[in-house]
DNA sequence: TGTACATCAGTGAACGCGCGTTCACTGATGTAC
DNA sequence: TGTACATCAGTGAACGCGCGTTCACTGATGTAC
């Protein structure tokens, strides 16, 4: 585990069976992290963990480094395509619900990839931090905070609106301000484990109120 | 590095060139850990930082593990501490400047050692992690992180009032938040370390209004 | 104040385990005829 | 469909480096007379 930055290849095609061994040791390198934290995983223990040896590993990434960068990558794309599916789907559950719990349901499933999961937020901040270590990776992952926050301002608003409520602070504010307190909220489950669904729907209704202009002027031009 | 817990010894007196020799280990090993992560971290070279062979850490430390945990006991100890102190200052810094940047600079006086810094933070996320990690670490970590919630709803509630401001949420609620948000603005700075000023303060205006009456009615009894 | 000795704090060489990484190999999968 | 061969995916033994930890030691500090 030594280098820092990896030139993508030419692309080689994969087959389907090693895009399999390929997912299922980045899977068992999730548990595995969760445990002992990046640097305190080793590649044996993945390995084992995945039902390969250690051949595997390194018939399927350069390095440990590879892998870490790797499961980063994931992680990020998988939570892009989460914000999508939950900008979709949110529509449905914001008409059903209460609106506080169906806010909580969107921001929840918004980290995905077994961020419910204990486990899964653990591996979660561990990619983190070891994101901020290394500057290669600062700038894709600010980039995709920014993106992410900004999708969840389109869709709140938007949802909010359509319910006949909206925000009691600045919409890009509100949203900074829910997901900071959902990241408490699982840090602190961190330790705890008894779960804290309450706080979160509590800000929401805190920062909610009624639409007082009950129906905006549609923009002038167009 | 193996064992999970480790029993209090029966309190041998150390002398002053000892405790220095703790410290400076500690304060090295703080910067490392940042670095590098605290699996990641060689005894080695957080003696080399310290400027000591690594026969002084075994003659101070009985292992990593042991050295880790004391980081994270003075950890929380120097953030009890400096919540104490935040708490007896505050009192000035709400009147002399607009309220959100002395709120600002409180929430920032409660993390201490050295959370000002990039590198600080990111140890205190590092110890914060590990502790996560440990079992025997989460009644105490989260005694702490509900006692400074505690005080500083206290604080910020009674010196609010003072100024003739109040919550817009309820006190508790709104301590999570700005906590909450503190952390994230903190996290945000790890990848862009151009520092953010503004979302703190702005939130603190936006959960902030006059008192509405003028005067409480005293309690009932006593 | 000066000397002799005891205790303490830190040195640095040594040890051996476990880790990341390599590589010659084998069995499985795919292809050509 | 059956056979011969080529490529691919994963095996598992081996290597050597670096790490955590130990320990016999030395120089510094403190104490007694």
């Amino acid at each position: 585990m030594s280098s820092t930055t990896a030139p993508s290849r030419p692309a080689a095609p994969v087959s389907a069976r090693r895009a399999q061994t390929r997912e299922r040791l980045m899977a068992a390198a999730t548990t595995v992290f969760a445990e002992r934290g990046v640097n305190g995983a080793s590649v044996e223990e993945i390995c084992e963990t995945a039902g390969f040896t250690r051949g595997a590993f390194y018939s399927n990434f350069a390095d440990k480094d590879a892998l870490v960068l790797a499961l980063i990558q994931a992680d990020v794309t998988a939570q892009y395509a989460a914000a999508e599916a939950a900008l979709g789907e949110a529509e449905c559950a914001l008409g059903a619900q209460p609106v506080a719990g169906a806010v909580a349901e969107v921001l929840d499933r918004l980290d995905v990839s077994g961020a419910h999961t204990r486990a899964g937020v653990l591996a979660q901040r561990e990619l983190q931090l070891h994101a901020a270590r290394v500057p290669a990776l600062h700038e894709p992952y600010t980039a995709f905070l920014e993106t992410s926050s900004r999708q969840l301002c389109v869709l709140l608003a938007g949802a909010l609106q359509r319910v006949g409520l909206e925000f009691t602070l600045p919409v890009d504010l509100a949203v900074e301000v829910l997901l900071a307190t959902h990241a408490r909220v699982q840090t602190r489950a961190l330790f705890t484990d008894r779960a804290d669904t309450g706080t979160l729907q509590e800000v929401v209704l805190a920062i909610t109120r009624p639409l007082s202009t009950p129906r905006p002027a549609p923009p002038q031009d167009a």
